[in-house]
DNA sequence: CCTACCGATCGGTAGG
DNA sequence: CCTACCGATCGGTAGG
């Protein structure tokens, strides 16, 4: 007499990830037990080692495959821009996508990497620096260029990187814009933080009246 | 035989509460132990039932003091400040300095909203959308009145709301600013964030060479 | 995939 | 302030 599982998905290695996903960022990881993710699952926790080693294990898969998702979609967007501010913005309006796209993953990549081992913390540190360094680039470069204008490129670079998940935190409270242009609106406030003397048509900064639609690539 | 104790403070309810906070920032609520807080007091755990009623209420109290103190410097600087442009810069840069001299309160402010107990979480969250509604209605107002241009006010207020904490992740790392200076910086950004079209002498938006020294009240 | 079970640790209480 | 101790829960293993 088999009874109806509510489990939705085949239990492998992929379905452990998505179901501890959304746990891990809503609980943390010391607060979602194997048992938790589970019971999503609709089986018993020691069968989980059938396809993971361990709850570490879980954690970096995820956080790991975040970040090479997010790393990947700054690659393509920034391929083939040379225009600077295009690029500051495009850097922009990926990021604030890949947030608002995926957030729970972001969740966890930004809570819970003090729960991480050493050597995979070190593993994901090193991949989050080569991103935020990405992005400081381009502002340094803009700054040399003269086309930015701000004392700390470095602070300015912090700035833009934060406010992405001003987006996603309030993205989730209101439904009222797609995503496609909110980022379009995060790639403007990038813009205007680190003073972006307009060249290219697109990005008109802080002065005179605002254009009627952000686009986004 | 009394042995030297490494403990620094006399066991009083705000010793506890201050050893708990770098220890709930650093390794989560749920990654501290009542153990863990009783060591770096040196005493036994069950000793701090003599001073807290559980650990619930010392996630509580930690995140209820931090946030009546932000709103309280939030309040100081506004203080008789009429001018829109001059409130934004005024409300930016007393929220950057709450973030950059107690980090760890906010860092569980931040991170630790879940793991209060549902009646002491709509206490908190009521005080904190009470902050981002001050900062949210200077934004609106100044748009309203023309002197700020942005299609997203609430965007732009959720944006310079979480840039503070750019602030606070560079600001451990490097040491090169003071507080005040980095207040000062954050204060710029949410200005031209809101494409403040300025008319106070004391904010070049985007264009333009940059003044010599940022200034905090 | 399961049941049964391991040692460790948790927040908190009893009692002094 | 302490020791002794409670029931509950944890990640993970044994064995099938």
């Amino acid at each position: 007499m088999l009874l109806p599982m509510e489990r939705s998905t085949a239990t492998n290695h992929a379905a452990v990830l998505d179901a501890a996903r959304t746990l891990f960022a809503d609980h943390g990881y010391r607060g979602t037990s194997m048992k938790d993710i589970a019971e999503v699952l609709g089986v018993r926790a020691p069968s989980l080692y059938n396809h993971v080693a361990s709850k570490q294990d879980i954690l970096h898969a995820i956080m790991d495959k975040a970040m090479d998702r997010a790393i990947t979609a700054l690659d393509e967007a920034l391929a083939g821009i040379s225009d600077v501010s295009e690029q500051l913005r495009r850097a922009t309006e990926s990021l604030v996508l890949d947030f608002l796209r995926y957030p729970a993953e972001v969740t966890v990549c930004n809570n819970e990497v003090r729960s991480l081992d050493p050597g995979n913390r070190i593993a994901i540190v090193a991949k989050r620096d080569q991103y935020a360094g990405r992005l400081r680039k381009i502002i340094e470069q803009g700054c040399r260029s003269g086309r930015f204008q701000t004392r700390t490129p470095q602070l300015a670079a912090f700035a833009v990187l934060e406010m992405g998940n001003g987006a996603k935190s309030w993205f989730k409270a209101s439904g009222r814009y797609t995503d496609t242009y909110v980022a379009g609106e995060y790639g403007e406030f990038a813009l205007r933080v680190v003073g972006c003397t307009d060249s290219s048509g697109r990005s008109p900064s802080a002065k005179g009246p605002q254009r009627s639609k952000p686009q986004v690539s």
